[in-house]
DNA sequence: AGGGTGACTGCTA
DNA sequence: GTAGCAGCCACCC
């Protein structure tokens, strides 16, 4: 299971350090950082991301502004601590887990 | 080399 | 609101 991250992930990683606290971007987003066209893949590098929340994997969320998934589950309690780790930065989620402040989503992540 | 998997997306119903 | 499906691409057999 454990292994180092491929370069594609180490620039997805690299990627998302630059999306600042408060904000978040979509799956979408960073993969228009790295050159992928697959926000799929994109949530696979995330899925596999030992540094969480060291790399903000948390600042990640799916097009549909719902919590996605954090630490391999996308179902069940890290999901409430991805929830409480984004509330500790200004980004809140309302009871049906949907982004309450949509101008909180970068369209594209800084330089 | 080929097939299966998945923290996705966009469309359809 | 939900469910299913095709397309997507990196990774792991």
């Amino acid at each position: 299971m454990d292994r180092e991250p491929t370069r594609f992930e180490s620039r997805v990683y690299e990627a998302l350090c630059r999306v600042p606290a408060g904000n978040v971007v979509t799956y979408k987003v960073l993969g228009e950082a790295v050159g992928c066209a697959s926000g799929q893949a994109i949530g696979n590098a995330m899925r596999r991301n030992p540094f969480a929340p060291e790399v903000p994997c948390h600042r990640v969320i799916p097009a549909t502004l719902r919590l996605g998934g954090f630490m391999g589950d996308v179902r069940g309690d890290s999901i409430v601590r991805k929830r409480e780790l984004l509330a500790s930065e200004g980004v809140e989620f309302n009871e049906m887990g949907v982004l309450m402040d949509v101008s909180l989503l970068l369209e594209r992540v800084p330089d």
